[in-house]
DNA sequence: ATAGGGTTAG
């Protein structure tokens, strides 16, 4: 080991001797070494070399040796601004003249170091005034976004609870983390895909200048990723301008501009410099293809389509699963399902991403069981599901009232811990809604942290479903069920407050919004006066509530406009027809329903569904091909019993001379969804909710009879039709006997 | 440095 008089022995100060001394500086443990160290310092002739004497004073005041290292510095001639730096640094009292020594009274200018050291000292001693000077200062000199400094003032602000200014700080700095001025184009390039995500403009704006003042703009990497930041900000025109400057792009420049033309709608310009890169003879990657997919959306380009699919069988990249997988979607984008399913099969290597293409390609082109079926394929091959495929088979789930299969996923999802995700929670919400679950659905929207616009839609919507219209307004503000001043009002203020032209929908809506408060003439009144062209969702809307409130007269004034408006949809001559039997009319109905069968108008038969355990039952009406039918139709009977006892009338009371009729009127105690209702009686036990699904529109009769059935049979019963949900409890319906 | 599969409503 070295000791201190094996150095002096042979005196000569030379850089390696120096670094001797410096070592044992660093090694010393106790004040007795430096004193010795200083000493031996001086008889070197080290003395008047502040590098040297800077550091034994860094070690005296590690050691504590205040007064000492104070000492010290005094007695250097010419301290330099590390030496100060250190000084300031550890005498707290102190710093703050030192620091106004060092500006006043000598030529040395402060540095990122001084100031950092300066603020910490300002938070040590509590001083608000000053800290804030010296910040401003730092700034003025160009040194407020360094780390070092940045970080002495978050925690001085902090100090004193100015934490809004901390976090402006702290995020300011968070962007140029690698230390302010010496940021370098990696540096740089590395931020710019994070800003992007972010839609950072003005951030990125700010790292623009930045990179010119530092000479950086004839990097190509820092080039491309900032022409990709303002692509992803809608500034298609200063992506141009930069892609311009470049004199020779290379190809993931050449992506990043195509794909920037692409997501900015300017799918022309995208598919021009594709094509311009492949006059180059340049190797088109898989970004590249990628990158143009949202040109075929909504355009539908399928020509360019199938181009693309054969130049990348022929350049071989469609063996990249991230090739064939951004066909597949192209694919069932243009609802070219099969052509999906072929590439699907025919690529090697299915990623998760490749399944969920071809998944989700199905739910969205409405083929829920080919998706679910593919789904359980997906489960048995090495692949497992992640948060995208759960989603799109939510969706599936929804769209059919799968509530068995979806309660499934949802358990996968638990075990999975996808819950946090936003589109997974949002799929589950509206798979609960959608499948008669709305309490369910309510309690994951409560408890959901992130929501988004589609969230907050999805819930609406579901409560709009469930004939809860009060507590869609309550939470949302919105037009629904029946809400006739807030509905106007906002009718209103879209057209004084926010100047927009209402469209045929809105009108719509407000028809609806009158027409089920009952306010039938105002509903007419505000047709006639409508300043669009009247179309059948407005009579429609009418009729409906015409057949609500019974009003025959202008029901008719609809109905005939509707039969010349949309001469092939039966559904208005059902509502009329079934207006007419309500009034017990049944000459004018039957001569709606002649007139149906004369014009040879396609009816859908209607069927209902219910859901025991797992396994499904649907029923048509009269029909007796369950296999507990008998033990159906006893239980039914029984319970129209009990229902006259209590006032129940169906329209076989009647007394009616037209043969047709009376059928009609047999076949009424035998609708599908009566049946279903009985079976669940019979197939759940007491007091469990029962839940039918029916694919029409469901009719008064049996909404009448649901409701003395929920009252007899003490059960929730809740019927999904074709439009909307309907709760029945204790002989009311949610839907208010609107729907 | 560039890119892919997902939720609502209409």
């Amino acid at each position: 080991m070295l000791t201190t008089s094996a150095i002096t022995s042979t005196y000569s100060p030379t850089r390696s001797r120096n670094f001797f001394l410096l070592l044992l500086l660093k090694k010393s443990t106790t004040v007795s070494h430096p004193t010795q160290t200083h000493a031996q310092i001086i008889l070197n002739g080290f003395q008047n070399d502040v590098s040297t004497v800077t550091k034994l004073t860094h070690r005296l005041f590690d050691l504590k040796a205040t007064s000492y290292a104070r000492q010290l510095f005094l007695s250097t001639p010419n301290p330099d601004l590390f030496l100060f730096n250190v000084l300031i640094k550890f005498s707290n009292a102190h710093s703050i003249s030192l620091y106004t020594h060092l500006r006043k009274c000598t030529l040395l200018k402060p540095d990122n170091f001084t100031y950092a050291f300066a603020i910490a000292s300002a938070s040590t001693l509590s001083d608000e005034k000053v800290g804030i000077l010296l910040h401003e200062h730092a700034v003025v000199d160009g040194d407020g976004l360094d780390l070092f400094v940045g970080t002495a003032v978050v925690d001085f602000y902090l100090q004193f609870w100015r934490v809004d200014i901390a976090r402006k700080m702290f995020d300011k700095m968070g962007m140029l983390k690698d230390g302010g001025i010496r940021l370098d184009s990696t540096t740089v390039a590395a931020v710019l895909p994070a800003l992007a995500e972010l839609q950072e403009l003005i951030l990125g704006m700010e790292v623009q200048c930045l990179v010119l003042k530092l000479g950086f703009h004839s990097y190509l990497h820092v080039l491309t990723g900032l022409i990709s930041l303002y692509s992803k900000c809608g500034e298609i025109e200063a992506a141009k301008l930069l892609f311009g400057e470049i004199g020779r792009p290379d190809l993931v420049s050449y992506n990043a501009m195509i794909s920037g033309y692409t997501s900015n709608g300017e799918s022309e310009c995208s598919v021009k410099l594709f094509r311009q890169l492949l006059g180059y003879g340049e190797r088109v990657n898989s970004s590249t293809i990628v990158g143009l997919i949202p040109v075929f959306h909504p355009f539908g380009y399928l020509n360019l389509t199938t181009c693309i699919h054969s130049f990348c069988m022929k350049s071989g990249i469609i063996s990249q699963s991230s090739v064939s997988t951004a066909l597949t979607t192209v694919y069932s984008r243009l609802n070219k399902i099969n052509s999906a399913r072929l590439l699907f099969d025919e690529s090697s290597e299915k990623t998760p991403a490749s399944w969920n293409a071809m998944i989700s390609g199905y739910t969205q082109n409405g083929l829920t069981e080919a998706a679910i079926s593919l789904f359980q394929e997906m489960q048995i091959s090495e692949v497992s599901p992640n948060p995208v495929t759960v989603t799109s088979i939510l969706s599936a789930c929804a769209q059919l009232g799968a509530l068995s299969l979806g309660k499934w996923v949802h358990g996968l999802i638990r075990s999975k811990n996808f819950e946090s995700n936003i589109y997974v929670s949002t799929a589950l919400i509206d798979m609960y809604a959608k499948c008669g679950g709305i309490r369910e659905a309510l309690e994951l929207f409560d408890l959901m942290v992130g929501k988004n616009v589609v969230t907050w839609n999805a819930m609406i919507s579901g409560y709009g479903l469930h004939g809860q219209g009060q507590d869609a307004l309550r939470l949302f503000s919105e037009i629904h069920a029946g809400l006739v001043k807030e509905g106007e009002e906002t009718f209103q203020s879209m057209i004084h407050d926010y100047h927009f032209e209402p469209l045929p929908e809105h009108y719509a809506c407000m028809v609806d919004i009158l027409g089920r408060a009952g306010q039938l003439e105002k509903a007419l009144k505000f047709i006639k006066e409508m300043p669009v062209e009247l179309g059948a969702a407005e009579w429609g809307a009418l009729l409906g509530a015409c057949v609500i409130h019974k009003d025959k007269k202008l029901a008719q004034v609809a109905s005939e406009r509707l039969f010349e408006l949309d001469p092939e949809n039966v559904e208005y001559h059902v509502l009329l027809s079934n207006l007419y039997s309500a009034e017990r009319n049944y000459r004018l109905a039957a001569s709606v329903r002649q007139d149906v069968k004369r014009r040879n108008l396609a009816k859908i038969p209607g069927c209902t569904l219910i859901e025991i355990g797992e396994t499904p039952h649907v029923f048509t009406s009269g029909d007796r091909s369950h296999p507990q039918a008998s033990a159906i139709y006893a239980v039914l009977e029984e319970l129209i019993r009990k229902m006259k006892e209590v006032g129940f009338q169906t329209e076989t009371d009647t007394a009616s001379h037209d043969v047709e009729e009376e059928e009609k009127e047999l076949m009424i105690n035998v609708h599908s969804e009566k049946l279903a209702i009985a079976f669940g009686l019979i197939a759940t036990e007491p007091g469990t909710e029962i839940r039918i699904f029916k694919n029409l529109r469901v009719c008064v009769d049996c909404h009448t009879a649901t409701k003395f059935i929920s009252k007899i049979t003490e059960r929730d019963i809740v019927v999904r039709d074709a439009n909307q949900f309907h709760h029945f409890k204790d002989g009311l319906c949610s839907c208010g006997d609107y729907w």
